[in-house]
DNA sequence: TCTTTCGATCGACGGTTGCCGATGGATCGG
DNA sequence: CCGATCCATCGGCAACCGTCGATCGAAAGA
């Protein structure tokens, strides 16, 4: 992996101990840091991240109509909620007439995975 | 794993279609998604990401004074994304003499991955 | 056409976040 | 003691977030 950020070791310090002999490297470059963190951040809430559970676990598409009896929010909470994981790449949306089905979209969640392993 | 969140079928449907047939289970609980969003609401900045990145790959304590030139942003910056990570344990600190040390608690993770998995 | 239903969007609200400069506390050298 | 260094905390600011009620557009039935 590429190291996108720097490194500058100190030089001043007041004592002889060893400060900063150990040179620390980032294996993650700044864009990849950023990808990585806005999925991170769409998963930073209970209820998306109840909601990634419920669809993971499904293996399928759920309406809409059945994700809102589950959580207690209001209807365009939830509505909010699936825009977030929509606009982060994890989930995507199918209309069926009346009704909207969820599903996690396969693989997008692997490279987080990865990099957390 | 015990579910926590009632699934209620909705009733009253315009068209004969199947819309609420499939019932979908949540597998985690509130307690249980709280303590995992936690976790990734931590992870959900790239500053933050980038240093338990640096943490990780580095497999020791790594000095806050080694941390500063990494990133673009000014020290009690830093200083307050540690604290995150800290409050969020995910990270612990220790102090010798002048100055601090981070590293990644031991397994703090495991769980936030195992369910990513 | 009129009504009902589902889901998304809007507008508003309190609370939180990320960022900085300034300051403080602790530690060490001189 | 005094000054320097490292790091945490404080106060403030603009931006964002989660939440709700109200509303809208699309679709289907009567």
């Amino acid at each position: 992996m590429s190291v996108d950020l720097e490194l500058a070791p100190k030089t001043k310090r007041p004592a002889g101990e060893p400060c900063c002999t150990p040179v620390v490297y980032p294996d993650v470059d700044r864009e990849q840091a950023l990808r990585l963190a806005a999925v991170a951040k769409a998963l930073g809430d209970p209820i998306r991240l109840q909601l990634i559970d419920v669809l993971r676990k499904h293996a399928g598409k759920v309406c809409v109509c059945e994700l809102v009896p589950l959580f207690d929010i209001a209807q365009p909470t939830l509505s909010h909620h699936l825009k977030k994981l929509r606009d982060a790449g994890i989930v995507d949306s199918e209309r069926q007439g009346l009704w909207a089905y969820y599903y996690v979209i396969p693989g997008a969640l692997d490279d987080f995975s990865a990099w957390l392993s």
